[in-house]
RNA sequence: CGCGGAGUAGAGCAGUCCGGUAGCUCGUCGGGCUCAUAACCCGAAGGUCACAGGUUCAAAUCCUGUCUCCGCAACCA
């Protein structure tokens, strides 16, 4: 039996379509679901949308509609987005969904009833026109600056949860468990807040979009139970044991580093209060900058991920986002990077590497297979088993650029190969036997390169397969089949031009524009 | 003294935790090859590693201070 694998996002606030940002989180999770699905394990991933909240019930006012037929407009996109990037999730959550709702109505009840939520009161300056509690600092000489009017002072009995009483078994387990927070940059900050974090407000009575409180209709249920749950209802909690017992505790939450207090510390608070274990790692990502802003929609430069991969290709997108940040860290998008890296690494390096050889191929061989000389590739197969081993070690520890980075040193060092053995030469004096042994080489190393890019860039994975013409599914191939030699000889492969073309247009341009 | 991140070749970045030839991609210059998507391979130029002190045989890396830029800052997924 293999281990098990859970993964999951940040369920996506559906008050707007999906931009890159949210894009890069899903892809990020989806490469890291993928990869441990070719190591062998087996793999859970949620993703999903937070469809509940006062920003979306004003969205839908705003436009003379329900809130429900509000989100119902807006969660397609999040899922077709995510089918046109290749994000291969296993369920998606709505935490409209029913299963989700009573399932959160159930975790609150146990909550109140053991005490861990309470009725308090919450006071705070309500400003009638925004129809929100403001804090100080979003006012202006003590005035709303939307509305242009003082606020109230105004109360109104809330739950409360109780953070308090688990401060020091979050505390405790954040120092006993150096994977729990990752990056470790991280750890401090959560460390640092934990100290002086207060007892939040878990419902709201202003708010009508969301899930009743248990035995109480005049209040919602806030954000932070409400979508937070979705980690443990989303694999059955409440609802289907065997699976959740399968996949719980999770492998990792895959968060943006904005809401890393909130799954470090109120999250945690709720699970040791539910009496279950703690997920293994909650991973803080950093931001996409567009240029060199921040992808803001109140600037108007969020970029939409769909024209992009419709252009371009869900797999350059994905490439570009992996290859191109330092996962942990902030990062940078221009359209013209995006062009060149993708042109370098896609089109000139790995795509080229496939399309030479199988014209050799095919000219000296009739795109048939030849037999392998080891004592020619036998470079070719110790860098693949140092690779491999390189790569699954970067992956464990969400390195995902440096396993890029290896994965493509493989593929110089095919390039390198094909240029230092001079096949072309080779036919030229008829050495057949040699040709077919570099050409094999080649080959054989081109099958586990494509087995190792399947994660990163799936669908030009599956177009070199096919040209490769192996049989069996690539889907199915672990990390165990890149054994050297997996590659038949007397293989037909098929030849069927280039996998990943080059970006032709606006580069002359960009190039100038360089200076 | 609120918290945190960043300052490394023309550009974009890695390396900093665990001190010891400063690396990657793109660009530039020169050479090679010609199987291939004007792709591939080799070589070269180019850096006071923000600044100032300190520790050390040795510091981009550790310590102290300073400057600049950027996020977050109690309910904003």
């Amino acid at each position: 039996m293999s281990a098990s694998y859970y993964i999951t996002t940040a369920i996506d606030y559906t008050n707007a379509p999906p931009h890159l940002g949210h894009a890069y989180e899903k892809i990020a999770a989806d490469v890291l679901a993928r990869w441990n699905r070719l190591d062998g394990a087996d793999v859970f991933f949620l993703t999903g949308v937070d469809e509940h909240g006062i920003k979306i019930e004003k969205a839908a006012a705003l436009q003379g509609v329900t809130p429900e037929e509000f989100v119902g407009g807006i969660t397609p996109q999040f899922v077709s987005t995510w089918s046109t990037l290749g994000v291969q999730y296993d369920r998606f959550i709505r935490t409209t969904d029913a299963y989700h709702e009573e399932s959160v109505q159930r975790a609150f009840a146990l909550l109140v009833e053991q005490g861990d939520i309470e009725k308090a009161r919450y006071e705070g300056l309500y400003c009638a026109g925004c129809e929100e509690f403001k804090n100080e600092r979003e006012l202006v000489d003590g005035r709303c600056p939307q509305h242009d009017a003082v606020p109230q002072n105004f109360a109104e009995d809330n739950y409360v949860l109780r953070i308090g009483k688990y401060r020091e078994r979050i505390r405790e387990h954040i120092l006993s468990h150096p994977e729990f927070i990752q990056p470790e940059s991280r750890r401090n900050e959560v460390l640092n807040l934990l100290d002086t974090f207060p007892d939040v407000s878990v419902s709201r009575q202003k708010v009508r979009w969301g899930i009743s409180v248990p035995g109480d209709d005049s209040q919602v249920i806030y954000v932070w139970v409400d979508a937070l749950l979705n980690y443990i209802t989303g694999v059955g909690w409440g609802w289907d044991d065997a699976l959740f017992s399968r996949y719980w505790p999770a492998s990792v939450h895959v968060v943006g580093k904005d809401i890393m207090k909130f799954h470090c510390i109120i999250w945690p608070a709720i699970l040791m209060a539910l009496e279950l274990p703690l997920p293994r790692t909650i991973h803080g990502h950093g931001w996409v900058h567009v240029g060199d802003q921040k992808m803001s929609k109140s600037l108007g430069n969020a970029v939409e991920p769909n024209a992009l991969a419709a252009r371009y290709g869900a797999d350059a997108l994905r490439y570009y986002l992996m290859r191109e940040i330092t996962y942990g860290k902030d990062g940078t998008y221009t359209l013209e990077a995006f062009k060149l890296r993708v042109n370098a690494d896609l089109a000139n390096n790995l795509g080229n590497a496939l399309n030479r050889t199988l014209g050799m191929l095919e000219k000296q061989f009739a795109g048939v297979v030849p037999s392998d000389l080891p004592a020619i590739t036998k470079e070719l197969a110790d860098r693949v088993t140092m690779v491999q081993e390189q790569a699954a070690r970067h992956m464990r520890q969400f390195e995902i650029q440096e396993a890029l980075e290896v994965i493509w040193g493989l593929i110089d060092a095919v390039n390198k190969f094909i240029d230092t053995q001079a096949p072309w030469a080779l036919a030229k004096a008829g050495d057949m036997e040699k040709l077919g042994g570099v050409l094999y080489g080649v080959l054989e190393s081109l099958r586990a390169v494509t087995i190792l890019v399947s994660p990163f860039v799936p669908q030009l994975a599956e177009k070199m397969w096919l040209q490769l013409g192996i049989s069996s599914d690539l889907q199915s191939q672990r990390l165990k089949d890149l054994a050297w030699g997996g590659l038949q000889s007397g293989t037909q492969t098929r030849k069927l031009g280039p996998v990943y073309p080059r970006i032709e247009d606006e580069l002359a341009e960009a190039g100038v524009k360089k200076k």
